[in-house]
DNA sequence: ACACGATCCTGACTGC
DNA sequence: TGCAGTCAGGATCGTG
């Protein structure tokens, strides 16, 4: 489910429910996730006011007055905030029970997802390797030409690597090089630096416009307040494979990159 | 170093 | 209707 506009649609729902509160107990029903959740979690956050929420790529980073607590939404997952005396359905996992009555409900079907309390998550492994922002200013064109020299890798693979660049899933990968006029399977490092400028600011766009419209909704997630996203209503390629090009008009087609499904149009994209 | 496939897990959907 | 097979928005690990 989740790119990264819909982690920061999540973040930006949450934050203000969550910033400046304490923590006042802690419910866990599942800790096998991902990695499973601390067995002292409750301990750890027990009485712990929430002092920022940020986002880093997919992941989430909340800080509270002693160390980070990390979450990640994995392929299924969704946060909510809802009154603490919400009936519990299969697979909320955890909830953080805020002093104002209201709670935060992980939900995670797959539980492909992480909650983890820790002192500071920065330097651990898990971020450490991570790409640069898609949205931020260390992310251009010349960034994506030099760091894909050589790479024989289909660009679509390249671009989904949270080592070059973090946030990019299957969806607005496969919408970007539509939108670029790229063909998903060319190799990384045969792309010119014209080329990179428009992926990088078709990239840039799909991202913001994904992020206005609430993201993308296409069975899980939900937003925090419960709405889906509607980001599905202006998606060109992803999902329509034989359905006509909305550019060019001729049918477009799927295939398998990287194991994962692609859509293109074998038209407008070289 | 790089590229690929398998893997973790549940649920929804397809086709017989 | 039932059941087996396939696929899904992510990320990591092992292999060649």
């Amino acid at each position: 489910m989740p790119e990264l506009p819909e982690v920061e649609v999540t973040r930006r729902g949450i934050e203000p429910h969550l910033v400046g509160r304490r923590i006042a107990a802690v419910a866990v029903r599942e800790t096998r996730l991902r990695r499973p959740v601390n067995d002292d979690l409750a301990a750890r956050l027990q009485g712990q006011r929430i002092a920022r929420l940020h986002r880093r790529g997919k992941y989430l980073l909340a800080d509270l007055d002693r160390g980070q607590l990390l979450l990640h939404l994995g392929m299924s997952g969704h946060l909510r905030v809802v009154p603490q005396d919400t009936l519990v359905q299969r697979h909320d996992h955890v909830d953080l029970l805020l002093e104002d009555g209201n709670c935060l409900r992980f939900h995670d079907p797959r539980r492909f997802g992480l909650l983890l309390w820790g002192e500071d998550w920065t330097s651990d492994p898990l971020l450490q390797g991570l790409g640069p922002e898609p949205l931020g200013s260390e992310f251009d064109a010349d960034y994506l030409f030099a760091r894909s020299r050589r790479h024989q890798q289909p660009i679509k693979s390249f671009l989904m690597d949270a080592h070059v660049v973090v946030g990019v899933g299957n969806i607005y990968a496969n919408e970007s090089l539509f939108r670029a006029g790229i063909d998903p399977r060319r190799a990384a490092g045969r792309i010119a630096l014209p080329r990179f400028r428009r992926l990088h600011q078709a990239i840039v766009e799909i991202l913001q416009e994904a992020i206005i419209a609430g993201g993308t909704t296409l069975r899980d997630f939900t937003r925090p307040d419960g709405r889906k996203g509607y980001f599905r209503l202006s998606l060109a390629v992803y999902g329509r494979e034989k359905e006509p090009c909305i550019r060019c008009g001729k049918a477009l087609r799927a295939a398998r990159i990287g194991g994962r499904s692609s859509f293109y149009c074998g038209q407008c994209q070289r």
